[in-house]
RNA sequence: CGGGAUGUGGCCCAGCUUGGUAGGGCACUGCGUUCGGGACGCAGGAGUCGCGCGUUCAAAUCGCGCCAUCCCGACCA
């Protein structure tokens, strides 16, 4: 496409509100434009980038087997009363009434209309498995939509639902998804990595986030370099320690002492002048209004998803003061586990503790010397905390390191929570009517694109990676006006869309330099330079955007340069 | 929802303390010069100063209320 005639807003200036690189660079290089909180217009360039990555989703989705459908946004009320998340879904889901005063809601996801089209279409067993998908866009009313399209309201998903008529069948179907997950964000150039995480309340053993490498990540994955072991932190697992033998004698009298405000781990460490590591943290949790107690070495953290999933709460969080002061009889800052009637659940890091600090229950004063087994009564030993770099890996015991990543993808096996809700049966081959097992699996369009910019670029721009760059290769003739360099710069872009590679024509009647530095902020992988100078001996200069790297090469046969060099970053082929 | 910040031509910002005819840079239009890393000169167009109420002879500026946007936190199938 000739530059003089695209839509192409390129901006000199960091906009104001945009605090990420991702989110900066796309509105600068005239990618998007934000309407409203959350809410973002793509702008030609930036849907070239979308429809690469889309064109990749679809091409492996196929080749897995999934067939593209595309399912409504708005959707009625009484599909989601049947799977019952209208009351559960929260205020994310945004409702609104019609002309005729029903209620509807804006998809946010589409389990619920997914599986309302197949139980009506799918009654036989010789009907499964099915794989149906859509590219489409979902609405989520996010409490704070932040980081360009990277949490926004209205965003592009691809979804897809696998049914199947049992777990073994759906465990398949699962891994034909992962795999081909994995040859979608290869095939787009990035680094990533599958990870575990967290099932949430819908159960199964597990589910994996795709995450790609970025140090302005939200999410923290732990990782295993020894060994294949990687999850979120937020699922990570601490394995149990190998508990030591403690010996009753080493055990100090129970002493009560007076520790004048001071409640948090800090303060009583330098007051009673021991380590974080000496003191046990107690903290109090409301699990859906049931008080319970946890225990924690001081120098951890407490997994609050661990806690909760243990319980089996559906809600969980940090006891009011009220609440503290009932079952402790004290103020917060200073709860501990002697004498408290509440379950008190311990996590691995206190196993092998001895004589130890904890609150005392009581105003200014915590215990010295508390023992497990003689002081308080254990409800559990397990996992609870947040691992920290340097744990041990849970698989192969080699310490494991920290690194943030952006989630872009999520592969999830549902098993039977909306198929039951919402009867998803099927007939087997006795004629007995059986439920559906369901996978959902899902990728972040505008996530993904903006991630692909938060791992490549550089002070100048983006730097494309081939698959998802919006054009191959920029045109640019570093003076309009003369007439040899503008002659060779058209027919070199006849050339081109004559071969099918992607090309912008920089015919744009600019100074050279302004025209670098718009190649360099699109982040064009080639730029093609023709200048007189270098056409005079029949030169013209390829340069490249990653390296920087300049190459003069001869005007004949710079096409055939170009399509090789292009192919040769568009490998699809997996190592 | 709690904490913080900001709202002034399309974009980035100054002006507000101490009230008195709205300013710069970028971008845009025209003319001329220039032409391999965001050129220069001259001339121009473009703003209900977020909205409302109040104080005042007079409000971008002072007061009150509201709204919007961004950041931190809480939240996130």
């Amino acid at each position: 496409m000739r530059y003089s005639e695209m839509f192409l807003p390129t901006i000199r200036e960091i906009p104001s509100d945009a605090e990420v690189i991702s989110h900066q660079l796309m509105i600068r290089a005239g990618m998007i434009r934000k309407l409203t909180s959350g809410i973002y217009s793509y702008l030609p360039l930036g849907y070239r980038v979308i429809q690469k990555l889309e064109q990749i989703i679809r091409e492996e989705m196929n080749k897995a087997g999934a067939q593209e459908v595309h399912l409504p946004m708005v959707q009625p009320v009484e599909l989601w009363q049947e799977s019952g998340r209208w009351v559960h879904y929260g205020k994310e889901l945004l409702r609104f009434h019609d002309r005729h005063d029903h209620e509807y809601c804006l998809g946010p996801t589409h389990e619920e209309v997914i599986t309302s089209l197949v139980r009506n279409d799918i009654k036989t067993y010789r009907q499964l498995p099915r794989n149906l998908y859509q590219i489409q866009t979902k609405f989520r009313d996010e409490v704070r939509p932040r980081f360009g399209v990277m949490r926004c309201r209205e965003f592009g998903m691809k979804d897809a639902y696998s049914f199947d008529v049992d777990e073994e069948a759906a465990e398949k179907s699962y891994e034909k998804m992962f795999e081909a997950y994995n040859n979608i964000f290869r095939r787009c150039g990035l680094k990533f990595r599958p990870v575990e995480a967290d099932s949430g309340s819908i159960g199964g053993k597990y589910s994996h986030e795709f995450m790609v490498m970025a140090d302005s990540g939200e999410d923290a994955m732990v990782f295993c370099e020894k060994c294949s072991y990687a999850a979120n932190l937020e699922k990570a697992e601490v394995a149990c320690p190998e508990k030591k033998i403690i010996f009753e004698d080493d055990w100090l009298p129970l002493e009560e002492i007076n520790t004048p405000n001071a409640r948090s781990i800090e303060e009583v460490s330098v007051f009673l002048k021991v380590s974080p590591q000496d003191i046990v943290k107690t903290l109090i949790f409301n699990a859906d209004g049931k008080p319970y107690a946890v225990l924690i070495r001081g120098d951890h953290e407490v997994n609050e998803i661990k806690v909760k999933n243990y319980i089996g709460a559906s809600d969980l969080e940090l006891a009011s003061d009220e609440m503290i002061q009932k079952v402790t009889g004290s103020p917060r800052g200073f709860a501990g586990p002697v004498n408290i009637n509440i379950p008190v659940l311990v996590d691995y890091s206190v196993i092998d503790m001895v004589n130890f600090v904890t609150g005392a229950n009581k105003e200014d004063y915590h215990f010295l010397n508390v023992n497990i087994g003689r002081d308080f009564k254990v409800e559990a030993f397990t996992d609870l905390r947040i691992v920290t770099a340097g744990d041990s890996c849970p698989r192969c015991a080699q310490s494991v390191k920290i690194a943030r990543g952006i989630e872009v993808g999520h592969v999830f096996k549902l098993g039977t929570k909306y198929s039951k809700s919402m009867r998803a049966f099927y007939l087997d081959k006795d004629g007995q009517e059986k439920i559906m097992i369901m996978g959902c699996y899902g990728i972040g369009i505008g996530r993904t694109v903006a991630a692909g910019i938060e791992q490549n670029y550089d002070d100048q721009g983006i730097i494309w990676p081939m698959p998802l760059a919006p054009y191959h290769v920029i045109i640019t003739p570093v003076n309009v006006n003369e007439k040899t360099v503008m002659d060779a710069a058209e027919n070199l872009y006849d050339a081109l869309m004559k071969t099918g590679i992607e090309a912008i024509f920089d015919d744009r009647d600019e100074r050279a330099g302004v025209k670098f530095k718009d190649a360099d902020l699109i982040g064009i992988p080639i730029r093609v330079t023709i200048g007189p100078k270098n056409l005079s001996q029949g030169n013209i200069e390829l340069k490249i955007r990653k390296t920087g790297e300049s190459i003069l090469c001869k005007i004949e046969g710079v096409v055939e340069t170009l399509q090789s060099m292009i192919a040769s970053e568009l490998k699809t082929d997996t190592p």
